[in-house]
DNA sequence: CCTTGAACCTGCGGGC
DNA sequence: TGCCCGCAGGTTCAAG
């Protein structure tokens, strides 16, 4: 679930029930998230009032009016539901913040690969979390002039490359199948073999692939937040991602998309008319 | 330096 | 029905 799409629908969710809202406490149930939560925690939380919501990568970032920024991601299975008045714990809900005005946001997370963690507001960019984070997919910095330029040297399939944090942020491996699918470009690909326009094309797929799937994570916004944290309905227009054996919805009946690993991860792709 | 692979953890679906 | 296997949207760390 949470590529950069989906963390931007949760972040958009959250924003008006958390925006200006104080904690009332924080009941942590499960300490040993990806990165222990420490002792401090709760107590640190509690009190604050919460100045601003943003999105940073795959991270939520909520800023407090006690200098702390609250750090959250998702990892694969995390989710951040919202409760209008405190309801009984569920399996996997590891921290519950309660807010001045009974609301409740549960962090539930099944594998715990997700994270939580505070940090100075005014010195964010040096968190060691985010210090090595590369450009934002979707603000002008990411052109295609600066991939092409990281490609350049590098010989890893460009499948990898773009899921490369430190390259580009956001791109999971979901949007990496499907915006490669859209540039026409095949997954195994040395990064450095791409030319200007291969790189001009897949930037362009990049981007469109993720603002569309934005919206439509904001058209179902509201079954979202309110109980399942569930993905959007952008799943329904996966072209390749999943679809292995389905014939390519491009060449039509003429090839099927192919499943391969890399790194790792399934890839999903149509050899035939991605080059 | 770079690339690859395993590890972290739980749940689910398929095959037998 | 139960067991075992492979698989899952991410990140980090060790080994080669």
């Amino acid at each position: 679930m949470p590529e950069l799409p989906e963390v931007e629908t949760v972040m958009r969710g959250l924003a008006p029930v958390l925006m200006g809202q104080r904690i009332k406490s924080v009941r942590v149930r499960q300490r040993q998230l990806r990165v222990p939560l420490p002792a401090t925690f709760a107590r640190t939380l509690a009190k604050a009032r919460v100045t601003g919501l943003k999105r940073r990568a795959k991270y939520i970032l909520v800023s407090l009016d006690n200098g702390k920024t609250l750090l959250i991601h998702l990892g694969m299975s995390g989710r951040l539901l919202i409760h209008t008045k405190p309801a009984p714990a569920q399996k996997h809900d590891h921290v519950v913040f309660t807010l001045n005005n009974h609301a409740q946001i549960v962090f539930n997370d099944p594998r715990r690969f997700g994270l939580m963690a505070l940090a100075p507001s005014g010195d964010l960019a040096n968190h060691k979390t985010l210090r090595h984070l590369g450009v934002e997919p979707l603000e002008k910095e990411f052109s295609a002039a600066y991939l092409r330029d990281q490609l350049r040297t590098s010989s890893r399939p460009v499948k990898l490359a773009i899921m490369d944090q430190e390259l580009v942020v956001g791109v999971g491996n979901i949007y990496a199948c499907e915006a490669l699918f859209a540039a026409h470009i095949n997954p195994n690909r040395k990064a450095r073999t791409l030319g200007d326009a291969e790189c001009r094309t897949l930037t362009q797929a990049i981007k469109t692939v993720l603002k569309r799937a934005i919206k439509k994570g904001g058209s179902s916004l509201r079954d979202y937040v309110q109980a399942s944290g569930e993905a959007g309905y952008f799943q329904h227009e996966f072209k390749v991602y999943g679809h292995s054996g389905h014939p390519c919805p491009r060449c039509k009946g003429r090839h099927t998309i192919s499943r391969i690993t890399q790194g790792g991860r399934s890839t999903f792709f149509c050899a035939s008319c991605q080059k």
